[in-house]
DNA sequence: TGAATGTGCAACCCCAAGGTTGCGCGACGC
DNA sequence: GCGTCGCGCAACCTTGGGGTTGCACATTCA
C-alpha cells in the first residue's frame, strides 16, 4: 500500500537507533543471507531477541525474509535506507540554506549599523 | 576532543529517533533561533521536557546554545547531520555493491548448471 | 516413525527514556 | 527594591522497548 516517505523515514530512524539492530544489518550485509538462529550466534543475545529485532527491521523495510524449508533467511534491502539517506541530506541542505540566509541578513544589518540610510 | 564519526552517527541516530525532537529541529530551523520556553509553546509538552530534548540534541551536536541575558537561545547545527547523512549514503551504496556481487555470482552459477565446465 | 532442528507465540522481568511537578536562583524592568 | 520572567536541578511516575524463558508446531533426516 505504498507507505508514505515520511513514514518510511520514521520507521527507519527508529530501527537504526538501536546498536544491536545496526550490528545485525552489518552481519546481514556481510553474509548476504542468514537466519535468526545463525545471526544469534554472532551476538550476545538470544535467538528470540534477534527475531524481534529482525521483525522491526522488516517492518521498517530494511530487510526481507524468504522461507527456505523450515528456516527463514533474511537479507538486506537498500531502498528504505536510500530514501532515508536522501531525506537526511535534503534536511541538512535545507539547514545550510537557512543559515546562509540568516548570515547574509545579519551582515546586512551590521552594514546598516555603520552606514545607515546609505 | 573530536568525537569519532561513529559516535557522532550513533548519537545523531538516537536523537533523531524521537518524533518530538525532530519536530523541535523543524521549529528551530524555521525560526533560526529560539529558547526552550518559546519552543514549548508550539508543542504539547512542558518546558522541562523540551529542555531535556534540547540537551539530547546538544549532546548529539545537532544544535548549539547561546546565552543571551537570562535566556538561552538554541540554533540548528548542520555538521553532525551531514556526517550522518554521508554515513547512511555510504552504507546504502555498500549494500547495493554487495547485492550486485551476489546477483552476478548467482547468475554465473545458473550458467554453470546449464553449461558445466565450459 | 521418531529424534533433532528452526520457528513462532505468549508471558514475564527490568530499566531507561519521556513526561510531570515543585522549588530555588539569577537576570530584567518598573 | 520588588515582582516577574526564564532556567536549572531534583524527585517522582509511567510506559514501552529490549531481553529472557517456556512451550507448541512444522520440517528434515536417520
Amino acid at each position: 500500500m505504498a507507505e508514505r516517505a515520511a513514514d518510511v523515514v520514521n520507521d527507519v530512524l527508529a530501527a537504526l537507533a538501536d546498536p544491536t539492530r545496526r550490528h545485525l544489518l552489518d552481519l546481514l550485509s556481510a553474509s548476504g543471507q542468514a537466519s535468526a538462529t545463525t545471526l544469534a550466534d554472532g551476538l550476545p543475545v538470544s535467538r528470540q531477541a534477534v527475531a524481534k529485532h529482525l521483525a522491526v527491521l522488516d517492518a521498517a523495510g530494511l530487510v526481507e525474509s524468504v522461507k527456505v524449508g523450515r528456516e527463514v533467511r533474511y537479507a538486506v534491502r537498500p531502498e528504505a535506507l536510500e530514501t532515508t539517506a536522501r531525506w537526511m541530506a535534503a534536511l541538512a541542505a535545507d539547514w545550510d540554506r537557512r543559515l546562509a540566509r540568516i548570515k547574509r541578513f545579519a551582515e546586512a544589518a551590521e552594514q546598516d549599523r555603520h552606514h545607515p540610510k546609505e
